[in-house]
RNA sequence: GCGGGUGUAGCUCAGUGGCUAGAGCAUCACGUUGCCAACGUGAGGGUCGGCAGUUCGAAUCUGCUCACCCGCUCCA
């Protein structure tokens, strides 16, 4: 039961500390979210894969991490400031809100009908389409609001003087102006003092290029990798961390000389795609798609998404395919923009060849949160095991691939006596030592400790029992199978390591 | 933003004809046991989402609000 899954995953994620709702005891925060102490260790886990697996197992990736606020005029060539402010229609009759740009066009002044309320059975009603020129997409009203500027960024100002203050200085002026004035003028105002939280880190990585170019001798084809925090104002905010309006992004711009393009989106498409599966998600719930033309982004010539099939409680009751990344041609859109923005010649040359070019771009832009999110509902099991008693019973696990799961290893004594637990400490410092991620724990039954283990995704467990005083070895008992092996006590640290690699 | 649903302990949920708020699991302590969610005893933990109103009295009725879920819409 899919519709059980993401509610049984969510509870999950709360009480064994993966995932909060931020600012909870305040009554919550819409669509922003906390990780708990095993969340961060899994997100973690999951952008370290990425950037060993993308920039540091490769010659040709180089990272960087810029700054969340940028100069405001990046976003103007970017084509964010434009096109992230669509003009939004609310219809009076049916209570729709859309985009004024998708209405239907009718020529103003010209007699439209609709039914009340926008319903089948609503009485038949006839108005005159405004000076607008369109009516209602829905029920073709046209009794309409204004249009309203909704700017898909966070608006923030930088620099210590509040432009409130300026406003509050200009009230009076501002009350002789009409409607449009005021806002162009209070435009003006704060436009002063405006930046925006981006709302991608690709920006960054264009607007670096120049400099990367220059200080580290990479020539194309080569990437530029980059993760961090972006911002946007969805919307509908919905599933969790799945579409929030704060996300962490893990994006690499992959610059190519024109003409070599198709054949590095192809290549990245499948790269991106495989990388999911090596880390453990099953084959079943991932799929590439591609855009149709008409989806495509001003910028991209092409484009697919990585989806993953998210057990989401909806009408079919079955999950949702959810984006988790996606691989677009950006062409060398960003480049000229910024170029011709800045007059800044963002050319490569190449020597030997004596060629110019303005690279085109591949862009594999994936999220963070979502994959955390795809990688806990994926590693989501549910066994049924007979208890002692022979009754039915659960076993709840999560089987994330051991090198994302948040807790690599446990260590048990037996009971906690006869030194056991002394034995178990010192090799769980050992563990800690060497880096690897481990929990003690000697309180109650074993079996419930393992069980415990079982819900945390932890892959192995370390049992110190009697024979470990008299042969010095311990039981490693696995998470998927239940089964122990025995090994000697000298060789935990290699042994734990080298699974968890 | 609209329509529908939900909100009681960390989790899952009872509760009501309006009076001192409950269970199971989880957590912690002690004891016992010792390899797959054991047993006993005890303990801690609740602004009944929030604010206001009606009332002698509100978790319960009314209004507003916040958050989450579903649908529509949106997703450069």
């Amino acid at each position: 039961m899919p519709n059980d899954t993401m509610k049984k995953i969510v509870s999950l994620a709360k009480r064994r500390g993966f995932i909060f709702q931020s600012s909870e005891i305040y009554g919550g925060l819409k669509a922003c979210y906390d990780y708990g102490p095993l969340g961060v260790e899994l997100k973690r886990n999951i952008k370290d894969a990425w950037w060993r697996d993308m920039v540091h197992r490769r010659e040709d990736v180089v990272g960087l991490d810029c700054s969340i606020i940028m100069h405001p005029d990046v976003w103007k060539a970017s084509g964010h400031l434009a096109g992230f402010s669509d003009p939004l229609v609310d219809c009076k009759n049916c209570k729709e809100r859309f985009r004024a740009d998708h209405a239907p066009r009718k020529d103003a002044g010209t007699e439209t009908e609709y039914r009340e309320n926008g319903k089948q059975d609503g009485k038949k009603l006839k108005g005159v389409v405004g000076k607008q020129g369109y009516v209602c997409p829905v029920c073709g009203g046209g009794d309409l609001s204004d249009e309203r500027q909704f700017n898909l960024m966070f608006r923030t100002s930088l620099g210590s003087v509040d432009p409130m203050q300026e406003i509050a200085g200009a009230v009076e002026e501002l009350a002789k102006l009409d409607a449009k004035g005021r806002r162009e003028r209070l435009g003006e105002i704060i436009a002063k003092s405006a930046v925006y939280l981006r709302p991608e880190t690709a920006q960054g990585m264009f607007v670096n290029f120049k400099n990367i170019l220059d200080s580290s001798r990479m020539k194309p084809p080569f990437g530029i990798a980059q993760t961090g925090k972006s911002y946007r104002n969805e919307i509908t905010t919905a599933n969790l961390t799945f579409r929030t309006c704060e996300f962490e992004q893990m994006e690499l711009e992959f610059f190519v000389e024109p003409g070599t393009d198709d054949e590095w989106y192809a290549y990245w498409r499948n790269a991106r795609l495989e990388w999911y599966k090596k880390l453990g998600i099953r084959e079943k719930n991932l799929r590439l798609r591609d855009h149709e033309q008409s989806e495509l982004a001003h910028y991209a010539k092409a484009c697919a998404d990585v989806e993953y099939f998210f057990p989401f409680e909806n009408e079919s009751g079955e999950g949702e395919w959810g984006e988790l990344e996606g691989i677009a041609n950006r062409t060398d859109y960003d480049l000229k923009k910024h170029a011709e923005a800045t007059g800044k010649d963002l050319s490569y040359f190449e020597t030997e060849t004596k060629k110019r070019y303005i690279p085109y771009v591949i862009e594999p832009a994936a999220g963070a949160d979502r994959a955390t999110l795809a990688f806990l509902c994926d590693a989501y099991d549910e066994e049924a095991i007979p208890d002692q008693k022979g009754e039915d019973a659960v076993r709840t696990v999560l089987r994330f691939h051991p090198r994302i799961a948040p807790i690599k290893a446990a260590v048990f004594p037996l009971v906690k006596k006869d030194g056991l637990p002394e034995k178990s400490r010192e090799i769980m410092a050992a563990l800690l030592d060497q880096g690897v991620n481990c929990f003690y724990d000697q309180s109650g039954a074993i079996g419930r400790r393992y069980r415990r283990m079982d819900e945390a995704g932890t892959p192995f467990c370390i049992t110190v029992d009697a024979e470990t005083n008299e042969q010095n070895t311990v039981t490693v008992r696995e998470r998927d199978s239940m089964q122990q092996t025995r090994i000697g006590v000298n060789e935990v640290v290699e042994y734990i390591k080298e699974k968890v690699k």
